[in-house]
DNA sequence: CGGATTTGACCTGCGC
DNA sequence: GCGCAGGTCAAATCCG
């Protein structure tokens, strides 16, 4: 894919309401997952950027914070907000070009799956951006990538 | 030579 | 307190 499509905003907390409308690419594939929340499944297009709140302990909260950001996000849920999102998609390999470049620092054998999960890091220095990425164990065709953090600079050309 | 990758060791939270 | 599992560090190595 190119670098063009996506472009992930520069801050948290400015603007949140006219970066709603961020478009996936099409080529890309959201039928959804989150995996440290695996109740919640995505269906449809993602919103960029979609905030998950650590603990969402009703339906309501999880389909707002899921597809959009809630325009009446209470004070309690928006202390709660991680910028943290996950996603699968299909694809051959495992690198994929988000306009951002990686450096990768881990890599783990997780219990229960056949594939190692990859640990990587922004290279821009004191950019906090981390992105784990590893292959969908019950579809391997999958690649499963989990953004956690929100760029302090723009992406690269 | 500089930056990225590799990979085992190390750290830490959590459940028992 | 101990061990497991997941996450990170860092030295060696690779590669342009």
């Amino acid at each position: 894919m190119s670098s063009s499509n996506f472009n992930p905003p520069d801050s948290p907390e400015s603007d949140r309401a006219d970066q709603s409308n961020f478009e996936f690419p099409e080529d890309w594939t959201f039928d959804g997952w989150l995996e440290d929340y695996p109740e919640t499944i995505i269906t449809g297009p993602i919103q960029f950027p979609f905030n998950q709140a650590d603990e969402v302990n009703n339906d309501s909260a999880r389909t707002s914070s899921l597809l959009q950001v809630s325009e009446n996000e209470t004070a309690r849920e928006r202390r709660d907000v991680r910028e943290r999102f996950a996603f699968k998609t299909k694809s051959e390999v495992e690198i994929l070009d988000d306009g951002y470049r990686w450096r990768k620092y881990g890599k783990k054998w997780v219990k229960n799956s056949p594939n190692p999960r990859n640990y990587y890091r922004c290279s821009i220095d004191g950019c906090p951006v981390k992105k784990r990425v590893e292959r969908d164990k019950e579809d391997p065709s999958y690649v499963i990538t989990t953004y956690e953090g929100i760029h302090n600079h723009r992406s690269v050309s």
